[in-house]
DNA sequence: CCTCTCGATGAATCCATCT
DNA sequence: AAGATGGATTCATCGAGAG
């Protein structure tokens, strides 16, 4: 079972009811890429993230010229609304890259969730850089709302995902995460409970949630991408009714 | 070739001259002093510093403000006297785990350093937590005195490392680093500069740094380790002048 | 259906050259 | 002078197509 909101999170956000969701599963955008403000705030999320030789022509996507300070307010903000919507012993899980991890965990931690740890998603396939260490890890930080009740979802799984984006006609989004690694990221929450993504983007963590027999309650901003998300959600819930 | 004294980092590196090395590549002592009560009572943890270093007076709980602001302060300083004594191009390399990421990070960019990564070091051999993600990872924030100059060392070095901790004889730490770990990261010094090591612990990384052909400068506080270090050094060192 | 070869690619990064 | 634009770089991995 799914729904899928188009607006954007904040005000979604504040009208969903308090305590109905398991887990919140989300990727921001980074606000990152560039190296002076102006270059972050100005260009577009496609002119920073997308390699210049690249051939793929998938669609930019909004809200990624916030500046530093204000990225951590607003992710604040919306990190907050998620813990109230969320039970007591719900889990956060939220990607970043290494320029915003700091800034992120403080969002965090100041929305009012408890620091749990830090995940790592290993891309194997990085474009390797001269001099140096490539970049080919991104984070995933890990809250909860309250203690984690280990008895209530008792399971054990990885410090370290690894999994390549999607290429070809299976991708979406410039951003767009590995079902294989999201399938595994989505089993912090219980069996049967509900996974909310305020930034759902193309829908990948809502088709994994469905995938493993979880809820999914979705946010995206984009009109072009919400129409993607809700025909592959859709999809994946038909096809989750026929097979048992 | 290599030299290690033994005493108090910042004040062996304040009597160094300056733009005299080409990395610095170190584990600070917040993650040394060990993490749980077990670690530090152990006799073998017991005696490794003395309580001249404010490091060593850190609360159990990172959460407590006061001490971790204190240890960014610390940190800062020290980094800020190996950017003294780097030449411009160096490279530092700094351990951390995932709650003093964010902290490292400010005290690297605080000190001067222009912060350029982050390295994952994954063990595979980590305890699975029930409830949760393992933690199987710690992080190496990677900065730069000023641009990369990559044509210098025309190196492409991965952004996630691979072994598990020394075990049996060969383990002489609480904190020690996997040798071929260590020899991957030394090569962002270029072939015959010289790497420091203000925090040296056994040795490892100079060790490394001898085995691929880097000089080493080490500070070490702890009069035993600062032994085990010279120990294992002189070996490697004499192992290397027969080799050719 | 499996194996092999071939070609394309990356939440990059740097730098010279234009506005 | 500062920002915008465009080209060059590199290899482990992955998809497609051939055999």
């Amino acid at each position: 079972m799914h729904q899928l909101h188009q607006g954007d999170a904040l005000s979604v956000l504040s009208g969903m009811d308090p305590a109905s969701v398991d887990a919140v599963i989300t990727d921001p955008p980074y606000n990152s890429g560039g190296r002076t403000t102006g270059e972050r705030t100005t260009a577009t999320a496609r002119g920073k993230y997308v390699s210049s030789d690249a051939a793929h022509q998938l669609a930019d996507f909004p809200g990624d010229n916030r500046d530093q300070r204000s990225y951590t307010y607003w992710l604040t903000l919306v990190l907050g609304e998620c813990l109230r919507v969320s039970r007591v012993g719900a889990a956060a899980l939220v990607f970043t890259d290494w320029r915003q991890l700091p800034s992120t965990s403080d969002a965090l931690q100041a929305a009012g969730w408890t620091w749990r740890g830090c995940v790592v998603w290993h891309k194997p396939v990085a474009r390797p850089r001269r001099g140096g260490f490539t970049q080919a890890t991104e984070y995933i930080l890990w809250g909860s709302n309250g203690p984690v009740v280990g008895d209530r979802n008792p399971v054990y799984l990885p410090g370290l995902v690894s999994g390549s984006q999607p290429r070809g006609r299976g991708r979406n989004h410039i951003t767009q995460k590995p079902l294989e690694v999201m399938r595994q990221l989505v089993q912090i929450c219980p069996p049967g409970g509900t996974v909310l993504d305020p930034f759902a983007g193309a829908g990948t963590t809502g088709v994994a949630a469905l995938a493993e027999d979880r809820d999914f309650v979705g946010v995206e901003l984009s009109p072009h991408y919400h129409a993607i998300a809700a025909a592959r959600l859709s999809e994946t819930d038909s096809a989750r009714d026929v097979a048992p």
